[in-house]
DNA sequence: ATAAACTTGACCGGTGTGGTCATTTTAAGT
DNA sequence: ACTTAAAATGACCACACCGGTCAAGTTTAT
């Protein structure tokens, strides 16, 4: 399924954006049927009738976001260098292009996680469609050509690994309910970010790493 | 603020634990705005009539669901052995009273956690009020008479401590999404998340414990 | 000045809301 | 079996908001 959508990229960039963000805002809170057109239109600031005008409908909408998520996972994979084996390093980059991308688009990884657990009748097939492509190939792509040597041997490596996901996540989520925006993150919250990775390497890590 | 309430206890244990879980649901899921009245009857299997009668109003019936919550978890704390001075032991211990409070009412701590983050105008100033009785003074009290020393001591204690708190949630979050009911859930559950107990041990403890 | 493209918001039928209350059902006392 | 009070019901209310339309107004390019 391709989305030409020419009407809407004809806009200015500072435009798409602030629809598109407001659109993701509105879906990732309330999930696609509660979502309100009507909200997305007032955080916008546009109108009704040129909602309607770039998307034909709500679901038309919906769709477009879809497609526009996955391409920019999918950007994600391509900027990490692969060359790199140690596995806290590799976690720490995707982490640092998850942030910058964050700045850009605030609620892309809200969204996306609500997609996977979306289940309205009206747009449930098409996600279903699409789920193969990005969602699941996410972690393994990610975690391409890593030492997994380096790790202890005598505790379960998918069950480390678990642990230090949830960290991540958690930590993440702590961090962005603490600060209002993404603008005031700062070194002091990457060092702090750095202590936890230091704590998890020496817990997890082989002695003489 | 004490809420009496005679009609309600008036009906039987059954009915009135049909009613709360509904509306734990309920407020859960949607927060106290979104909430239905509707959604929550059809659910209980009461007509619109009796839940207005038992409480006068969405907002009464909210208040009176925060007091019973708060009165559930002053019971966790009542319940843990405090003479046991081993952290993992302890916490093993919170986790089965949580899972044991859980089946009599699924939603609590989903509603529980809403709450914190509840933001209508209507419920706002109550929650404040009631804010400094239980929710901080959980962890605290949950932790009494711990023997810390039994951590290592080249890493940050409450970094540690934040890393098995999230192991906790995020495990208990997993397993949650993977079963539909907790009556399924067994002593398999149960041995998973002892090896994760184990891992952290293992890498937060002291060689000699 | 004109045409074309873009933007607007009042308006539509429809759905779901919290809450009421006349009516029916149930249960107890005699 | 009859009476009566308490409990349960759901049709109904005014209202808010929904996704979507479209005639009218505004901006832009020629």
């Amino acid at each position: 399924m391709i989305i030409i959508n020419t009407k809407f990229y004809r806009l200015d960039k500072e435009k798409q954006e602030r629809i598109i963000n407001s659109a993701f805002k509105e879906f990732a809170k309330n999930g696609y049927e509660m979502a309100s057109t009507n909200e997305i239109i007032k955080d916008a600031e546009i109108s009704k009738g040129s909602l309607f005008s770039y998307f034909t409908s709500k679901k038309g909408l919906y769709l477009f976001l879809l497609d526009y998520v996955f391409v920019i996972v999918d950007k994600i994979y391509e900027e990490l260098n692969y060359n790199e084996t140690d596995f806290f390093i590799r976690t720490r980059e995707l982490g640092l292009v998850k942030f910058r991308i964050m700045k850009k688009y605030p609620q892309v990884f809200d969204f996306l996680n609500t997609v996977s657990k979306e289940d309205a009748k009206e747009v449930k097939a098409e996600i279903e469609q699409i789920r193969n492509h990005a969602i699941k190939s996410g972690l393994e792509k990610g975690y391409q050509n890593i030492d997994w040597t380096k790790f202890r041997q005598d505790m379960d490596l998918s069950k480390m690994m678990k642990i230090i996901n949830w960290t991540f996540l958690s930590f993440s989520e702590e961090q962005r309910s603490k600060l209002s925006s993404y603008e005031n993150m700062g070194t002091e919250v990457l060092n702090e970010w750095d202590e936890y990775f230091d704590i998890l390497k020496r817990s997890f890590y082989k002695q003489d790493f």
